[in-house]
DNA sequence: TGTACATCAGTGAACGCGCGTTCACTGATGTAC
DNA sequence: TGTACATCAGTGAACGCGCGTTCACTGATGTAC
């Protein structure tokens, strides 16, 4: 899970006629711009002049690289499917690197603070996110790769996670998928939260973490503060 | 708690100018509109002529109720708040009225399966709220009375909860305030994810349940098969 | 109760602006010899 | 390496449409006598 060659970035499976390094870059640059434009204005607000401004380019590019706004909002979908696995593997050979002895909460938690889920962690990326998921919950062609994008994001929780645990000696106490989920809510409405108050809040994440787990072998207990 | 006058519905405590019958049905046509056209093309996206084509209107009607747009969002927010406290007063009435003993998950879930937290659970009032969220967390003048509305779920969800923990003896094993927290925080992702799916999963929100309350007398053991 | 008048509430035409989309164009890049 | 040409990629003007906002208006509602 750990090991796949080192694509993923220069993908050269791209369809029958690749892209050119120069249009390349200008798409990038294009979805770069929309990330901002649509944080700020949201999707359905954000005009193609905006975003053709911000990068640097006239409205004509944008429809030579794309076909409407759709085209362009998938394509950002499928960009974060890819950034999200490619991102899982660089977290868990990190983590894995890293030898030291760390309580069992701080090993779970820090994990998950390494969680971008699709974004940076700052106010632009989260409000685009945002406006993401509910972009793609009204149009039915980006219903099926949204999807996919959060598969893409429990994956990674879901590697960081088994290795955070099997590193602190930790388990479940719950069936595994149902765990991820919980965490994907309590990670969601952090974020949601930080909209509005400006700051990242973990307790509630850490508390949940804390219900989650229970050390894997049953003569210790970290949980209470008893020191048998 | 659950005693309050009957007003609520018709506050004749109204600012200095009080709105006539015919204006006040008009506002509210308006705002039922609004709400359904944001749920379709988001809050940015709709237009003043597309809401008031759903609500029977002409353009200048608007104009004449609301300053702009946003000035009808603050008031979706604000009546927002009031139904949601006003909500909170019935379903705790009604959960004391229902005396029949229950499984303590289902006398939890079965309230967290009432909370509305602003919305009639349909596609379209859920896709309405993730909307006026968003839209909140952008706009300065409304972020203070969205966090004014997300308190008056809070609190009905205290009030709620408080209740049927009481009734099913049983307490929470962390801080009330991080359990709610954590639990509003899987009801929206539970939402949310409706929003793909098409119907509420309430499998996750059960075992978070399960996992945040433990008897409050030690001697009986709900929580395990077992019969003691 | 009836009439005359004042105010209120919504109408609908008008305005100008900005946006999505198209397209003839030009400069940049690549290729054949 | 140099030249001539073809294709590619982005430019920017142009079009028409729809939207936000205004405002003179008219019908509805309320009030004084």
């Amino acid at each position: 899970m750990t090991s796949l060659p080192e694509a993923a970035a220069a993908p050269t499976t791209t369809p029958v006629p690749a892209l050119s390094a120069r249009r390349t870059r200008t798409r990038q640059r294009l979805m770069a711009a929309a990330v901002a434009v649509f944080a700020e204005r949201g999707v359905i607000g954000a005009s193609v002049e905006e975003i053709c401004e911000a990068a640097g380019f006239t409205r004509g590019a944008f429809y030579s690289n794309f076909a409407d706004k759709d085209a362009l909002v998938l394509a950002l979908i499928e960009q974060g499917i890819a950034e999200e696995y490619a991102a899982a593997e660089r977290a868990v050979a990190e983590l894995k690197a890293q030898d030291e002895g760390l309580a069992p909460t701080e090993a779970v938690s820090r994990v998950l603070g390494r969680l971008n889920l699709g974004g940076d962690g700052d106010r632009t990326s989260l409000l685009a996110q945002q406006e993401l998921l509910l972009y793609a919950a009204r149009v039915a062609d980006l219903r099926a790769p949204y999807e996919a994008f959060v598969d893409a994001c429990r994956a990674q929780v879901h590697a960081l996670v088994a290795d955070a645990l099997e590193f602190a000696e930790l388990e479940f106490t719950m069936p595994v998928e149902l765990a991820l989920d919980l965490l994907m809510a309590a990670h969601d409405h952090m974020h949601q939260r930080a909209l509005f108050t400006g700051r990242l809040d973990p307790t509630a994440m850490h508390a949940l973490i804390m219900n989650l787990t229970r050390p894997r072998t049953p003569r210790a207990v970290h949980h209470d503060a008893g020191t048998v």
